[in-house]
DNA sequence: GATGAGCGG
């Protein structure tokens, strides 16, 4: 059985268009329609030239007058103009047919950064940027540390030790002692954070875990991260994989990182899988150095 | 032989 999923493709024809489209065809035959005026006395002629039934190119001239609206006195210079002829796009235009013209002029549009410029130093610009001062505060103000002006909380030397500091979102607000239930007015407190919630001990609400961060390398171009999933979740839980990827070309760059929730699961991954064949490659896996930023 | 992108209040 044959469909065509009621697109427009295929031979399917559209009559609707097709008597306009005939009659179009034509059209480059006929000498271009003319429109003389309107005169200061509102009259104006349209000539134009069509073909009839039997084929023959007919001249048709309509004159008509130019009904003055109500309420409107036109200056005589606003009368004198409307003798002007034509220009510009106008010339292909009937009388009052658009207000507004489409210009096709070409207009360049300036890009903050254009593609293929440094991306190193935009960067840096855009770090101090984040220092500058707005409106008497310093924007980059670390959540965890609450040092102004030096980093951000993600790049808080303190990240894996501290806990956040008072008055930020990552705490719930302190719950007043003279409400009901010590519940704080119109303050939604999600579940995790309500008092009394499981927070087993040593875990850490962090929005990333770096930890426990496995290299592997002499991977195959064609692993992806599904692959490396597959390969190393049987040793237990895993937080994120990631292949390097060349960003020119999207090829693997043949290495990876694999993030264990749990260090001793990491350690017998390496143990079992260093040296380990794997689409014809032996692979290399071991501890991760830490990330240079 | 090789050490990741992106995200900002």
């Amino acid at each position: 059985m044959v469909s065509n999923g009621g697109g427009n493709s295929g031979s399917k024809i559209r009559w609707g268009e097709l008597e306009e489209d005939d009659a179009e065809d034509l059209d480059f035959l006929l000498p271009p329609k003319q429109i003389i005026g309107p005169d200061e006395h509102g009259i104006k002629k349209i000539i134009e030239y069509k073909f009839n039934d039997d084929g023959n190119k007919v001249k048709i001239t309509t004159t008509t007058r130019v009904r003055k609206l109500a309420n409107t006195r036109l200056s005589k210079r606003a009368i004198e103009r409307r003798t002007w002829p034509k220009f510009g796009d106008a010339v292909h235009e009937d009388v009052g047919s658009r207000l507004t013209m489409v210009s096709t002029e070409e207009i360049l549009l300036e890009r903050p950064r254009a593609p293929g410029s440094k991306a190193e130093d935009s960067k840096a610009v855009g770090d101090s940027m984040a220092q500058l001062v707005k409106g008497g505060a310093v924007l980059m103000v670390c959540r965890t540390c609450g040092k102004k002006g030096d980093h951000w909380t993600s790049k808080c030397p303190f990240k894996d030790l501290a806990q956040p500091a008072e008055g930020f979102v990552d705490k719930p607000p302190v719950a007043e002692a003279n409400m009901p239930g010590g519940a704080v007015k119109g303050a939604y407190v999600p579940p995790s954070l309500r008092a009394g919630a499981e927070r087993p001990a040593g875990t850490e609400m962090r929005r990333r875990n770096e930890e426990n961060s496995v290299r592997v390398t002499n991977l195959s171009e064609d692993t992806r991260e599904p692959d490396l999933l597959e390969l190393f979740r049987p040793f237990g839980p895993v937080s994120r994989v990631y292949v390097a990827i060349d960003q020119k070309t999207g090829d693997s760059r043949g290495f990876g990182f694999i993030n264990f929730v749990n260090k001793e699961d990491a350690q017998r991954a390496i143990d079992k899988l260093n040296g380990y064949g794997y689409d014809n490659l032996i692979l290399r896996v071991e501890w991760a150095a830490p990330r240079t930023n």
